[in-house]
DNA sequence: TTTATTTGCTAAATCCATTTAGCGGTTAGA
DNA sequence: TCTAACCGCTAAATGGATTTAGCAAATAAA
């Protein structure tokens, strides 16, 4: 299977070049004969000849490859992930993925891995502040893409859930039916989504002229015994019946709920209980659990045509904010 | 950053093959003196050498990649895929992601593309039957490990959930219960998963005395809205108060809500439900559905653990079932 | 002293596709 | 008739690491 250029030539009768010529289309630059293109053409179909990608990437220097560095395969960045694998293989692109756990460390050892192994552009969702994020550019001579979280700067390229209009929009619709004792169950602290997701939230509340405690902000982190033991203080410290609680994301709803089923199983009675990120099975639950869902197949699309963009079309950075949707249940 | 074997070796004042001996360890056996040896690590090592992986591949025919071929990026295939990417980084190799969408014609477009493209072998959630499997084998000409479906045969590497198994037991709950009106609804028919589930199922009832009506399986596919037409075909068709119901996928579970929630909210008075595969969030569903937990992190581990050592250790196929998980609520 | 062996290292081939510079032959124009 | 332009194609360099065969100098053995 997969015979070379040279094997090819050699059935042809001519040069590797002119094989290699004519299948990238420059016959007529380089004034090969039509009978000679047709011959070779046709031979390479026959032969089903595709290039040795390897080889051409190394004289190419580009290997048709993106890097795609996320905390999780989750429910949200596996649908990111697999529409981004989709789009990009229309392309011609593979995607090379790769998981931090949301390890800083995790995540510099991963994008030094990738890029040292040839990617063209790397897609980041990432823990680095701006001034890590900047010695990092200094050093890669590829382009990235920010996905999911972004760090402020003029020039460099994201593509994000608008998190601070989602939660705001949420919230409000508690804030206008009159709650106003509502707890904040953060993710980490210097994320962006925990930045905007917070400033919505605070927002949603001065609308209606609700001061918003310090007391009732906590942001550990976002894995689901963080949301347990958010909620944990919240109910063991500050109110056993806090009027509503606003979860930064569904783990930490789950997180939630997990105490709520261990020690509070009354907790919905008094409890409004909403959440940024939707999931299906939250029509199921009694009671009816708000949402935000982000749009991962936008936030994917949009962050992989920004990556082509640069790569292929000499386009520069590009900033999208999504916009996620309310789910009013 | 990242300079050459050549620039190495002008720096080393050696040739380039001497670089490239050091460095690979091979000072001892072409008596490479050691001051010279010294002298070429400390540079390499000032300069954060790493060889271009490109060119290596290219060299060594070789090029640390694994591709994963599955159908979503789903909670379950999500959870396999990370745990995959976490075991071959730890051993230097890379995974190429791809979905399928369960579609037979991507999937081999997609073994195709990745072939070419030069990974060292494959990992593969398949839906080809043995002899679309061994054409195919016979073409490509590294080792496949199939994962999560597997197909009959003695010299086919996979690893699998003991779907028959997990379902036997799930279902002997219900039938030691004694309930026997009970409804399976199955995934894509011909699918390994979707055959040892069924014998599961049967043999669960068999063992209890009770016949297992035909009209009482379907087998539509494991899409959501399968699920939901399947549940709906069975409160329509055959029984609009069935005892119990078996999902075979958490997607299909999914159906099954939807179609309660529209159509049959007093379901679960006198409907049990239990499904394959598991969810955190059936925790706080009301009643409790009974689930089969797939053991996602060993079939990762087995399953790269076997393409590892067929690359590397010599050894051959394996075959690896992974016990699930029983979950009673 | 001569031959054999060891030491320490290197030139060149290899993997395969791409691309630049240019060769030899024909035709057209002056 | 001579130069210029054109035609159709190719040799060779390139990208970077690996590996084989082997060279020259130093040492040991005869």
């Amino acid at each position: 299977m997969s015979l070379s250029l040279e094997e090819l030539a050699l059935k042809a009768d001519v040069s590797k070049t002119t094989v290699s010529l004519v299948l990238n289309g420059k016959s007529s630059i380089y004034r090969i004969s039509k009978e000679t293109e047709n011959r070779i053409l046709k031979i390479a179909k026959d032969h089903n000849y595709k290039p040795n990608s390897i080889a051409r990437a190394l004289r190419l220097n580009k290997s048709l490859t993106i890097g795609l560095i996320i905390p999780y395969l989750n429910r949200h960045f596996g649908r990111v992930a697999e529409v981004i694998e989709q789009n990009a293989r229309e392309l011609g692109y593979q995607i090379i993925i790769a998981v931090t756990q949301d390890c800083l460390e995790t995540e510099h050892d991963l994008i030094e891995n990738l890029y040292e192994r040839n990617v063209d552009g790397l897609i980041l969702a990432t823990m680095m502040n701006r001034d890590q994020f900047n010695d990092l550019s200094s050093k890669i001579k590829i382009p990235i893409v920010l996905v999911d979280r972004r760090i402020d700067g003029d020039d460099i390229a994201w593509v994000v859930s608008d998190d601070e209009q989602g939660t705001y929009e949420l919230v409000s619709v508690m804030s206008q039916e009159g709650v106003k004792d509502i707890y904040f169950v953060g993710g980490i602290e210097k994320l962006s989504t925990s930045i905007d997701r917070l400033n919505g939230f605070k927002k949603a509340l001065l609308d209606k002229g609700v001061e918003c405690n310090q007391s009732k902000i906590q942001q550990i982190g976002y894995a689901v015994a963080d949301g347990y033991e958010m909620t944990k203080n919240i109910i063991e410290r500050f109110s056993k019946t806090p009027e509503a609680i606003f979860t930064s994301a569904i783990t930490l709803l789950e997180g939630l709920l997990q105490y709520a089923k261990e020690h509070k199983p009354d907790l919905f009675s008094y409890t409004r209980v909403i959440t940024y990120d939707d999931h299906p099975m939250l029509d199921y639950l009694q009671p009816p659990i708000f949402s935000v869902r982000q749009n991962a197949e936008e936030i994917a699309k949009k962050s992989f045509e920004i990556m082509h963009g640069i790569l292929e079309k000499n386009r520069s950075f590009a900033q999208e904010l999504i916009k996620p949707e309310l789910i009013l249940r």
